[in-house]
DNA sequence: ACAAAAGTGTTTAGATTACACCCATGA
DNA sequence: TCATGGGTGTAATCTAAACACTTTTGT
């Protein structure tokens, strides 16, 4: 090693995720019993260790493959939480991510094999240590996310009607939308494709499915959107 | 150790700081000349390792107090970044901050005796390793925040004037305000508070000083401002 | 016929923008 | 008196928000 860089303390790095999933028009957290003392048994957001040859975001991208069965999936980091005190007896440092995932894709088997349960965001149970704080600031960031760009998409099938995609976006700012306005104001952006196909399951009439237009670069989904 | 924590790998922590200033009507960085192998004497943000009983914030200030001996400064975090080939040959982890300090306050010989530079942004020289991408976000996420408060005031003096504030605006945001419709939207915040005295050095009719209306409390002064 | 969502249109209130204009004063 | 910033006012434009209304169709 580089001379300077002896002497220096090394630390245990971990990644905790937290897992947003969307079902029965409720935007739901992924949380697991907590396999090891302290505080065995508690839920608690899934988390792991850092490998030596892996980034953070590698590393959770790891660890939502090891629990959902499910690659390539939407990560975004939170932040960093380093009190020394934030574990009893053991030094950890945390980085934390967000991750958005389609409940219906996950692997059931594997997701229950580890006790975890989807718990709706408004009655979540009691989480360990600075978990509590971890979700209040995943979910901040989501809702500033998906006030600027149609962030949320990615917990919706590839195919959603403008009801499915307002229920959702209610669900992430815990508030109503009027269905006209919304309507006028996401078709405004110019980022969905309209299909052919309706939906008839929801309503009558029947609503037509859209799609985001995927001819449109990342920067291009990023145009304000103010809600 | 508890045992479910041993064996996992530990890493160096290090911090580094995106360090604002303002000054001549410019956003300034403060760079230093790198101390040691490999990448020596190339210019770098300031940064140091986080310690057995500190956490990464609290490493930040510290390396702020040590670089430039003010304490209590204005400090946010970024992002960790933690690609395992950021650095050459050893493997450190390091979580981004930035911070805002008035130029004016700091301590000369300190900073000058690490060889330190402040840098125009906009003119910055290259940097090492992955500091140009840290600087990017900091610099992205000072503009979103300045965005809905009032951020950037850490930058300037306790009184400063209107004038003042909107060259600040204009150099975070790196574009011009309309002077009238500046101050009308800033004022209309109710979070400054107008002086008895006037500036006349920056203009015949002298203008008004004004402060931060120090009776609000964070929440009231994250009122939204879009720029 | 009715309920419920789909989809469109209208009206109002506020905010943003561009820009005109007067004031004060040192050079 | 002229240039410059201080400070105020106004009209045009854009956006958000509230809500009325028509369409469609299974029950």
């Amino acid at each position: 090693m580089v001379e300077f860089y002896k002497g220096h303390p090394k630390h245990l790095l971990a990644v905790d995720c937290v897992i947003f999933g969307y079902q029965e028009e409720e935007l739901k957290l992924l949380l697991y019993p907590r396999g090891f003392e302290p505080v065995k048994g508690k839920w608690s957001l899934m988390g792991g260790f850092v490998q030596e040859p892996e980034s953070c975001e590698e590393a959770a991208a790891r660890v939502l493959a090891e629990c959902t069965g499910l690659e390539n999936i939407y990560l975004e980091q939170v932040s960093a939480f380093s009190d020394p005190a934030r574990e009893p007896q053991v030094r950890v440092v945390s980085v934390v991510y967000y991750s958005l995932i389609r409940i219906h894709e996950q692997d059931q088997a594997l997701v229950s094999s580890h006790g975890a349960m989807w718990w709706p965001l408004t009655r979540l149970p009691e989480v360990i240590f600075d978990h509590g704080e971890m979700i209040r600031k995943a979910l901040l960031r989501l809702q500033q996310k998906a006030g600027y760009s149609l962030a949320g998409i990615e917990l919706l099938p590839e195919k959603f009607t403008l009801l499915q995609l307002r229920k959702l976006y209610e669900a992430i700012y815990q508030r109503n939308f009027d269905a006209g306005n919304f309507r006028k104001k996401i078709l405004s952006l110019e980022l969905l494709r309209k299909t052919n196909e309706k939906n008839f399951s929801e309503s009558r009439k029947g609503a037509y499915y859209y799609t985001v237009d995927s001819s449109l670069t990342d920067v291009e989904t990023e145009r304000i959107v103010k809600f």
